[in-house]
DNA sequence: CCTCCTAAGTTTCGTTTTGGAACTATGGCA
DNA sequence: TGCCATAGTTCCAAAACGAAACTTAGGAGG
């Protein structure tokens, strides 16, 4: 079975995975919930390729979790914010979150502190 | 950058995902909230390959998600359970069905009602 | 005018992961 | 002696990913 055919499976977790469960979804719902909308902020932040960022913000736009708002007018510059739909994540990377920092402690750090 | 690599990241939620982040391994997890714990089980229930199922089991187990446990003497057989701090991963189930039922509609059914 | 700069993508191409299906191993049971 | 169940492993083609270069559209400075 290929992964994009659990939009349709009767398990409401498995049609949220269908949309935020691969491999990079999440953490830019997560830059987003730090405040960042941008693409080249994504890219910088969360370390993926620009080639998957621009597959994925595609993917969120389409299921109505982010938008694309264009910010600038000069040259055109678009970037995402959450929708209201997104915004109701938020409560999953919580709980992520909270479970990150109780089972898995950093061993050696990254030095991205400043990363927000 | 690699995935894999996140394992290390400042965030805990990336942390978090660099283990249950990919495709099939939340579905997983859900499944043994469901109560099922044999490798047969999990692939009637999920729909992924035993390919692919083979080696998730192998990486929760390594990170103290699961319990690999043997079930019966006469041909060894072992099946799978969640640990404590696999458990305590059932408020990050929770909160994707939550949002699932709300946001993501079934269109049509993929007769699995009773896939549990 | 000419060149360099920013920022959001797109393209290309080699590597890795996935999907599907067949195969293996171990022992029970008729 | 076959046949069955169950937990994997192996093989190969197809899809996804990762790295890096390229494109597009205007701005700023000389």
């Amino acid at each position: 079975m290929k992964w994009t055919e659990l939009s349709d499976n009767w398990c409401p977790v498995a049609r949220t995975l269908s949309i935020v469960g691969d491999r990079w979804t999440l953490l830019i719902l997560r830059d987003c919930f730090l405040g960042l909308s941008r693409f080249e902020q994504f890219i910088e932040s969360s370390g993926m390729t620009r080639h998957i960022l621009a597959e994925r913000l595609k993917r969120l736009v389409d299921a109505g979790i982010l938008e694309r708002r264009q910010y600038s007018d000069g040259p055109k510059r678009y970037d995402y914010v959450l929708t209201e739909k997104g915004q109701e994540l938020g409560p999953a990377l919580m709980t992520l979150k909270t479970w990150g920092k109780k089972h898995m402690p950093v061993r050696r750090p990254t030095g991205n502190e400043a990363g927000a």
